[in-house]
DNA sequence: TTGTAGGCGTTATCAC
DNA sequence: GTGATAACGCCTACAA
């Protein structure tokens, strides 16, 4: 059933068969009213692809993330998709699951089908495809993962600066030797790692500034694999020993109830033999026991701040070059505690 | 930049510019060589939507759901989408936000971009443009959600039997005054309530063939506007008085939690004064103490299935027919032990 | 080995 | 008011 089909069961031209479907002025009603007729009775609609090869638009925003199992990306997603969607605009959702191969053919995908926008958390670090996608002029903004040489829009998180402040809470809390829990290296290298990069950057730097040897302070990486583990594995060593460390600043609040969980059942007391700290402020940390000491990472904004200049780029038809940065609040609860010296001789 | 630009840049016909893309043969090498550098040269790519019209092809399936924000839809999603990327197809995902308009004009969208399947929980109970879909000749299959008189696939949880059994369960503990937490009506009026009535079938059928009477046992609405409160709020009375439940069966997992935390903070133990069922097995349950007996739903075999139908649609050209249900197996846990009668008094 | 013409299903711009 | 006709960018078939 084509547009074709219609005009010929209604004897009349396609030409007037399209002023019928888009309301135009100059037809006739009663000519009018039998198409329309037609069109309900054969359950007619016009095929998107010619419609929008023949205007140029595809009204249509890409939108490529690591994953949706993340609850922090499915709310980012839900935003992006309400807000689009009350602007005429059908969201593309694209799932990388961390690979990079994947994403490279998903930005070509979405070339392919001339995007009018794109929305990326990139996660390869020879962005290829991407540099395709801005050559092609399509306006793009980098989310929360930020990707150096592009010129495009960025909405990111004061990652550096948030850990910093964090760090030198627990420092004023009397801490004087602290454990720094890292990302997964390997993801990281051969991954953007910027926020990973980020994040240590700041732990490192208020450790310097306070005084302190970063390199007497103690790092470990922390692998995925050890969410399966009832102990706490490889990590046992960081927390013996003379020099153990009175408080653990985590790359994120997942490593940070994990590691709660196991040093509950290795007899270490949070926070009275060791305080801990998180990143990100997920919800399912609402049950945990004691209550996470964190920073608050602002997705809702994030969101709202990547629709905003996304929006302004494709209005105006040029690429937006604007780079946000937001704050991540640090929200102080139980986990983290001052320093005390009796707790620490077992 | 069109396939006309190449052929022109490198004076060819557009037909031999075609003929180098996909690696036809009949083509000189040399002739090749060139256009292959013209293409990486000026970054092209061929427009999907005229790519599309020529082929007849979309290579695209729809999937429409209420949100991602719910953990289990969010790993359908991303099952279904790993599933059919590896087939070559993109997953188009659409979010109804449980509005039936919504829902409406998305399955239009997928009408309007002639999708080669799709995949849809519906909300709306009078579903004109699945019809469509339907008619257009749409392969499609309902998930989870059924609705009935329509001709198509779909893959259902047998949730009577489940609420079935688990009511056996808890009558053979001894209860004899069970509450059945029911879903929120207002949304149920409204709505495709396939989940809610089953369920609540279950409950009752149990109860009835148990010898007892449905109606002595008390039912109650829970409204998701509970979530926000400290207390009970307008369930408090259910729980008290000499008539008192013992047990609570609840329409899925999340109410039992709350319930579980409000409970607490009334004094009302559990599982000594009340024990407790879920629905679900959700994955935050894991840090829930008293651990909830539940009923596992198989979201994993759900989209396995899902997707078994659909690619045998799509690949014999025909509508899928066949209606598969599956289990929901209980998971005994702590929250619901044997009557005791002297716990019963306070 | 290459070029040409027609078609896919729309919209837009002319005449009539 | 209405009907032809030329785009949009690609693919396919047939002709050269």
């Amino acid at each position: 059933m084509t547009i074709n089909d219609i005009a010929r069961i209604c004897g009349v031209s396609k030409g007037t068969v399209n002023r019928a479907l888009h309301d135009k002025p100059g037809i006739n009603k009663e000519t009018k009213e039998k198409i329309v007729a037609a069109v309900r009775e054969y359950g007619f609609r016009p095929d998107y692809r010619a419609k929008s090869l023949a205007t140029g638009k595809t009204l249509t925003i890409g939108l490529l993330l690591p994953n949706i199992e993340n609850q922090s990306f499915a709310m980012i997603s839900t935003m992006i998709e309400r807000e689009f969607w009350e602007r005429g605009y059908f969201l593309n959702l694209a799932l990388s699951n961390d690979d990079a191969a994947k994403e490279e053919r998903y930005l070509e995908l979405f070339i392919d089908r001339r995007v009018d926008g794109l929305v990326i958390f990139p996660v390869n670090r020879e962005p290829r495809s991407l540099q395709s996608a801005i050559a092609a002029g399509i306006p793009t903004v980098l989310m929360l993962n930020d990707l150096p040489g592009l010129e495009v829009g960025a909405v990111l998180v004061e990652e550096r600066k948030a850990v910093a402040a964090m760090t030198r809470y627990v420092l004023s809390l009397g801490h004087e030797r602290i454990a720094y829990l890292d990302g997964f290296r390997r993801y990281t290298e051969r991954y953007n790692d910027y926020i990973n990069r980020e994040r240590f950057a700041g732990f490192s730097e208020a450790v310097a500034s306070a005084g302190l040897d970063p390199g007497a302070m103690r790092t470990a990486e922390f692998d995925p694999a050890y969410y399966g583990r009832d102990d706490l594995g490889p990590l046992s060593g960081l927390f013996s020993g003379k020099e153990a460390p009175s408080a653990a600043v985590c790359f994120h609040d997942r490593i940070a109830v994990w590691l709660l969980s196991r040093l509950e059942t290795s007899g270490i007391k949070v926070p009275e033999r060791l305080s801990l700290t998180g990143f990100d402020d997920i919800e399912e940390l609402q049950s945990i026991k004691p209550a996470l000491t964190t920073l608050r990472n602002p997705f809702r904004r994030v969101a709202q701040e990547v629709i905003r200049l996304l929006v302004e780029g494709i209005e105006a038809g040029e690429q937006p070059r604007k780079r946000v940065f937001l704050e991540a609040e640090p929200v102080i609860r139980e986990s983290c505690q001052a320093f005390c010296s009796t707790s620490q001789q077992p």
